[in-house]
RNA sequence: GCCGGAGUGGCGGAAUGGCAGACGCAACGGUCUUAAACACCGUAGGGUUGUACCCGUGCGGGUUCGAGUCCCGCCUCCGGCACCA
C-alpha cells in the first residue's frame, strides 16, 4: 500500500533540506560589464541574468495573519517559477520593524519595544519557513536594529546636506491619541490613519523632506514604469494634484481716510503699487517644460510702513475670467490678515473669525456641505485687468494650503465663489459666454457656469475661447510684469519627525553656539537610549532621557543636546529594497554595483492601502538617491501587483471581532502546501476574497489525489517500466519515467548561471520522443491534455497572475489521469466497464504506460511552485533530484491541439447541432458536413442560406433567410 | 460632486467578439465498508407534456452572422479624492 499523504512530515523534511543547503541563497556576482550574458553581466544597467521578486516587507506585531501568507506564497510561486526559468533569483525577506504598534505593546505591558520586536521577529521567521517560502534568509533586515537604522540616518543626513531634509515651523497634522505629528499621507479624512482620533491642527517646529521638489519628476516617470495597477497610478496623480494656471498679482489698494463700507477706490493709486511687482514674481513655469515644483507659499511680505503699496499673489487655473473677479479672499492663516484689518472698523470682527476658524476641526472646516463663511476686512484690492477695486475677504473656504492662500473669486464660473457671492450679495458678472440654463429672464447667472465658451465683458478678449483667453490674459500680464504662468501641486512637503521613542533618532544635535549641526558619519548611528517610561507626553520620550539628550557639539566641543524627535517609520521602508542588494556590508548603506545590478524590483507585491505613502516616498527617495549618484536607476519598482484583502465571515480578520483564522493552525490541520494553494485558489489574486472553511478542504483533498495518483503509479511500477525508451540512463535520475523525454534539451546557459549548476537536476528536456503514429486516440487525447495544460500555468503564472485558473488548470489535468486510469487501452469496453478502482487502465498498454508516465511527471512538475513541499517529495520519489533546480516544462507543439475537433453549428445564431471534423480540416469540408447534420437540416429546409461562417476549431455559423 | 473598478448558478469564480457557467465548494444519487470516515463513480442555470424547444451574465437600447465581452443611456455596489481656486 502507497504512503498516506502526510504534508506535516514531508513538509518539515524538505524545509530542513533547504535550510542545510542554503537553497535559496543567492550571491551577489562579480561584476562584469560585458553585456553578455552570464553571471554578473549587466545589460541596460541591471543584470541580464538578475530577477528580484519582493514583497512588502511585514510589520513585526506579534505573528503573520492570512494577508501575509498570500502576499508571500505569491512572490514565492513566482520566484520559484523564475528560477525554474533560469533566472537567478533574489527573494529576500526582512521586518518593517519600528514603529507605534510595539511602544504601545510598552507603554501597556512595559516590555521594551525592542524586546517585543524581535519576539515578533521570531514567530513570523518560523512561519515563513514553515510555509516553504524560498527566501534568502541571508539577506534579512530589521529596520530597528542599529546596524540597519545607521543608515536611514546616513540617508537622512545626505538629504539634509543636500538642502532636502529641513526644520520649519508650521500647522501641522497633531493626533492627541498618538501624541504625534503626523505626514498629510496618514490623514485620513482627518482623522488619524492608526487610531482613527480627530487630527488637530497644531503650530511646531518640525523635519520635512522637499517631497515637492520631486513632484513634477514624480508625475513623468509614471512612463518609466513597467507595469503598475492603473488606479495606483491614478492615486498618486491625484495626489500629487498638479493644476496648471497662472499667478495673478493683485495690488491692495490703499487705507481710505476713516476705512468705511463699500467705496470703489483707488485705481491709481493701486496701479501705482503694482507698478513694480517684478521682486515678488516667481520663475516663470512653463508648461512645456516642467522644472522643479514651486509649491512653497509666495506669501508677500508685508509692509514695514502702514499704507505702503503691497501686493498680493493669487494662483488661478482660470486667468481667463479675471474680469469676472468681483472679489478678493485671504484664507484666514493669511499672513497679510493682521496687518491689513489692522485699525480698520472691521478689525475685532476679522479677529474674531479668524480665531473661531483657527479652532475648527480640520474635517469640519472642509465639509462640502457646510455653508460658506466670510468676513469683510474692508480692504481692497485692485483688478489688474479692469482697474476696479474689489473687496478683501477672509473666508475659511480658502486653504492656507494650497497655492497662496488668497484667491480671485469669480462668482459667474466658479460654483464656491457663486454661494459666497449670493450670500454676501457680492456682484456676479458674466465674462465666458453661459449657455441659457445658467440664466435667469434677465439674463443673470442663476449658477456659476465652468464650462467652455467665448469670453464676454472681458475688454479686448472678447470673442476668444477659453483654451486661448487662458494663454493671452496670461501672457498680457506676464508682459506687464502682473502675472505669469504657473503650475501648483497639491502635493506637501513630507513631515518627517514624530514625537515617539521606537523609531531612528534624528541626527543632528543643536549647539548654542554653532545652532543646527549633523552629527558626523563616523559618530552614527546614534543609538537610542534605554528608557523605561515610553508614555508620550506631547514630546519624544527621548527627551526626558536627560544623559542621551546632553552631548557635545560636533563642531565645536561646546555643549549641546540632541533632536529627541525619531523619524517617521516610512523613512525606514523607503529604501529597505536597496539594503537587501548589499545586506551584509558594514561600511555602506549599499553597493552601488549591487543595487544596480539586482534593481529596480522585477515584481513588487503587496497591499493596496501603500498604494500613496510607501510606494510614493520610495519613488521620492530613488530619485533623490539617483541624483546623489549612489544609484543607478529612477524608479524602484519596476512592476507592481497589489493583492486583495482575505475576509472571513463578511469582515475584514481582526482579533476584536475574533473572526481570524490562524495561519499556524491551517498548515497544523492541511500542511503549508494545502494552505499556499489555498490562498491562491480562492480567486484571483488582485481580488478580495472570502476566507471558507470548506474551500481548503477541497484543495486539500486535490493534492492528495495527486500524491495518490503519483504513488500508486509507482507502487504498480507503471512509472518505472514506462521506461522502454533510450535516453533515461546517465542523468541524474535513473531509470525515470522521463524516458520518453529528451534529455538533450536541458538548459545549459542556466546551468552556467548558477553557482550550483553541478547538482542541477538534468532530468527534464522540451520535445518529447513520443511518435504521433504509434498513439491511440485515448493516448493522444492524454498527451494533448498534458501539453495544454503546461502551456496554461506557463502563462497563467508568468504573464497573467492567475494563479486560480492555474491551479484549476491542474486540476483539470488530474482528472483526466484519473480518467484515463480508468477508462482502460483506447477502443477496449466503455468507460463504466473498466471503471473499477485500481484497473490500470489505459496505463496497461506500453505507449499508454509512458503517456501515463510523462501527464504524471508534468502535473508534479507544474504544481511545484504552488506546493513545493509535495513536488520535491513526488519528484524524488520519481527518480529526480532538487525539483527547484529543475527547468520549467515547455509544451511540445505537436501536442498542442486534438487531432479532431467539436464545432458547434449555429442557424440564425442559435446553436442546432455539433459536428465533429479533423482540426485540420478546410472550411469547405466542414460546411458541408454541418449542413447535413439533422438538426441543422431541419432548420436549413426551405429557407435561402445567405451567408457562412467558419470559426476554425470553434464554429460554423450558417444565416437563412 | 469628480476619478477609478465591479455586477455571471445556492456560493467562490471561469470564458483572445465564437458552444455561458471551466475548476472548486455546498447539494443530491450511487459504489466500497458490519458501520462511519476516506476514496471513487454519477447528477446538477431556469422553464416546459417531450429525445424538441424557449428564457438566461444588473436594466434599456445599438453594432454584429454571433455580445458576459464592443458602443450609447441608466441602476446598484466597492475603492480613491473631495471647498485644491
Amino acid at each position: 500500500m502507497a504512503r498516506k499523504y502526510d504534508p506535516e512530515q514531508i513538509e518539515t523534511k524538505w524545509q530542513k533540506v533547504w535550510e542545510e543547503q542554503q537553497t535559496f541563497v543567492i550571491p551577489n556576482p562579480p561584476r562584469l560589464a560585458t553585456g553578455e550574458p552570464g553571471p554578473g553581466a549587466v545589460l541596460d544597467g541591471k543584470g541580464a541574468d538578475a530577477t528580484y521578486v519582493l514583497e512588502m516587507f511585514p510589520y513585526p506585531s506579534g505573528s503573520a495573519h492570512m494577508g501575509h501568507v498570500k502576499n508571500y506564497t505569491m512572490g514565492d510561486v513566482i520566484a520559484r517559477f523564475r528560477r525554474h526559468q533560469g533566472r537567478r533569483v533574489l527573494h529576500p525577506m526582512g521586518y518593517d520593524a519600528f514603529g507605534l504598534n510595539s511602544e504601545n505593546v510598552a507603554i501597556k505591558t512595559g516590555e521594551p519595544p525592542a524586546e517585543f520586536t524581535e519576539e515578533s521577529i521570531a514567530t513570523i521567521n518560523r512561519q515563513l519557513r514553515r510555509l516553504g517560502v524560498s527566501i534568502d534568509w541571508t539577506r534579512e533586515v530589521v529596520t530597528s536594529r542599529p546596524e540597519y537604522y545607521k543608515w536611514t540616518q546616513w540617508l537622512f543626513l545626505q538629504f539634509y546636506k543636500k538642502g532636502l531634509a529641513y526644520k520649519k515651523e508650521a500647522p501641522v497634522n497633531w493626533c492627541p491619541s498618538c501624541q504625534t505629528v503626523l505626514a498629510n499621507e496618514q490623514v485620513i479624512d482627518g482623522a488619524c490613519e492608526r487610531c482613527d482620533s480627530l487630527v488637530e491642527a497644531k503650530k511646531l517646529s518640525q523635519w520635512f523632506f522637499r517631497i515637492t521638489e520631486y513632484a513634477e519628476r514624480l508625475l513623468q516617470d509614471f512612463d518609466k514604469l513597467g507595469s503598475w495597477p492603473e488606479r495606483v497610478v491614478t492615486m498618486q496623480r491625484n495626489w500629487i494634484g498638479r493644476s496648471t494656471g497662472a499667478e495673478v498679482v493683485f495690488g491692495v489698494a490703499p487705507r481710505e481716510g476713516g476705512g468705511g463700507a463699500a467705496a470703489p477706490g483707488g485705481a491709481a493709486a493701486a496701479r501705482e503699487a503694482s507698478a513694480a511687482p517684478e521682486a515678488e514674481l516667481p520663475a516663470p513655469v512653463s508648461t512645456a517644460e516642467p522644472g522643479p515644483a514651486t509649491t512653497s507659499a509666495r506669501v508677500p511680505v508685508p509692509a514695514a510702513l502702514p499704507g505702503a503699496p503691497v501686493n498680493v499673489t493669487v494662483f488661478t487655473t482660470r486667468p481667463d475670467t479675471l474680469f469676472g473677479a468681483t472679489f478678493f479672499i485671504l484664507a484666514p492663516e493669511h499672513p497679510l490678515v493682521d496687518d491689513l484689518v489692522a485699525g480698520t472698523p472691521q478689525e475685532a470682527e476679522v479677529r474674531r473669525y479668524v480665531a473661531k476658524a483657527m479652532n475648527t476641526s480640520a474635517i469640519e472646516r472642509s465639509s462640502i456641505e457646510k455653508e460658506k463663511t466670510g468676513v469683510f476686512t474692508g480692504r481692497y484690492v485692485v483688478n489688474p485687468v479692469t482697474g476696479e477695486s474689489i473687496p478683501i475677504y477672509v473666508a475659511d473656504y480658502v486653504l492656507m494650503d494650497y497655492g497662496t492662500g488668497a484667491i480671485m473669486a469669480v462668482p459667474g464660473h466658479d460654483e464656491r465663489d457663486f454661494a459666497f457671492a449670493k450670500k454676501y450679495g457680492l456682484e456676479v458678472i458674466e465674462v465666458i459666454e453661459s449657455p441659457a440654463e445658467y440664466k435667469d429672464a434677465d439674463g443673470n447667472l442663476t449658477a456659476a457656469y465652468s464650462g467652455d465658451g467665448a469670453l464676454v465683458n472681458s475688454g479686448q478678449f472678447d470673442g476668444l475661447p477659453k483654451a486661448d483667453a487662458i494663454v493671452k490674459v496670461t501672457e498680457w500680464l506676464r508682459e506687464r510684469g502682473e502675472g505669469d504662468f504657473a503650475v501648483n501641486y497639491k502635493l506637501r512637503d513630507w513631515l518627517l519627525s514624530r514625537q515617539r521613542y521606537w523609531g531612528a533618532p534624528i541626527p543632528i544635535v543643536y549647539c548654542d553656539k554653532c545652532g543646527e549641526v549633523p552629527v558626523p558619519d563616523d559618530q552614527l548611528p546614534v543609538l537610542l537610549p534605554d528608557i523605561t517610561d515610553y508614555a508620550p507626553k506631547g514630546r519624544s520620550p527621548l527627551a526626558a532621557a536627560e544623559q542621551w539628550m546632553n552631548t557635545t557639539c560636533p563642531a565645536c566641543g561646546g555643549s549641546a543636546h540632541r533632536e529627541s524627535d525619531t523619524m517617521d517609520t516610512f523613512v525606514d521602508s523607503s529604501w529597505y529594497y536597496l539594503r537587501y542588494a548589499s545586506a551584509q556590508r558594514d561600511d555602506v548603506a549599499f553597493d552601488r554595483a549591487d543595487v544596480d545590478y539586482w534593481l529596480p524590483v522585477d515584481q513588487y507585491i503587496g497591499g493596496v492601502e501603500h498604494a500613496i505613502l510607501h510606494l510614493m516616498y520610495s519613488r521620492f527617495f530613488t530619485k533623490v538617491l539617483y541624483d546623489l549618484g549612489l544609484v543607478g536607476f529612477k524608479e524602484p519598482f519596476n512592476n507592481l501587483f497589489t493583492q486583495g484583502m482575505i475576509y472571513y465571515k463578511g469582515a475584514k480578520m481582526s482579533k476584536s471581532k475574533g473572526n481570524v483564522v490562524s495561519p499556524d493552525e491551517m498548515v497544523a490541520k492541511y500542511g503549508a502546501d494545502s494552505v499556499r494553494s489555498y490562498v491562491l485558489f480562492m480567486g484571483p489574486a488582485e481580488s478580495d476574497a472570502e476566507w471558507n472553511d470548506q474551500g481548503i478542504e477541497g484543495v486539500y483533498r486535490f493534492l492528495g489525489r495527486v500524491w495518490r495518483q503519483v504513488t500508486e503509479a509507482l507502487e504498480e511500477g507503471i512509472l518505472q517500466e514506462g521506461a522502454g525508451a533510450p535516453g533515461g540512463a546517465g542523468t541524474a535520475a535513473p531509470g525515470l519515467i522521463g524516458t520518453p523525454l529528451d534529455a538533450a534539451g536541458a538548459d545549459a546557459s542556466r546551468s552556467a548561471g548558477r553557482a550550483d549548476a553541478g547538482r542541477a537536476a538534468t532530468m527534464a528536456g522540451e520535445a518529447t520522443a513520443f511518435d504521433d503514429s504509434t498513439l491511440t486516440s485515448a493516448e493522444r487525447a492524454l498527451l494533448v491534455k498534458t501539453n495544454q495544460v503546461v502551456a496554461k500555468v506557463t502563462q497563467d503564472i508568468g504573464e497573467r497572475f492567475r494563479f486560480n485558473t492555474a491551479l484549476a488548470a491542474i486540476m483539470e489535468l488530474s482528472n483526466d489521469i484519473g480518467a484515463a486510469r480508468a477508462a482502460g487501452p483506447a477502443g477496449a469496453g466503455s468507460p463504466g466497464a473498466a471503471g473499477a478502482a485500481g484497473s490500470p487502465g489505459l496505463a496497461a498498454m506500453p505507449t499508454g504506460k509512458a503517456v501515463f508516465a510523462y501527464a504524471l511527471q508534468m502535473m508534479v512538475r507544474l504544481i511545484e511552485p504552488f506546493a513545493p513541499h509535495m513536488g520535491a517529495e513526488l519528484w524524488q520519489m520519481m527518480g529526480g533530484s532538487d525539483i527547484w533546480d529543475a527547468p520549467w516544462p515547455k509544451a511540445d507543439e505537436r501536442f498542442l491541439t486534438a487531432e479532431t475537433v467539436e464545432l458547434a453549428v449555429q442557424v440564425n445564431g442559435k446553436v442546432r447541432d455539433r459536428v465533429t471534423v479533423a482540426a485540420d480540416a478546410i472550411d469547405a469540408d466542414v460546411l458541408a458536413a454541418a449542413k447535413e447534420l439533422p438538426g441543422v437540416a431541419k432548420h436549413l429546409e426551405g429557407m435561402t442560406l445567405v451567408k457562412e461562417v467558419v470559426v476554425p476549431g470553434r464554429l460554423v455559423s450558417l444565416v437563412v433567410r
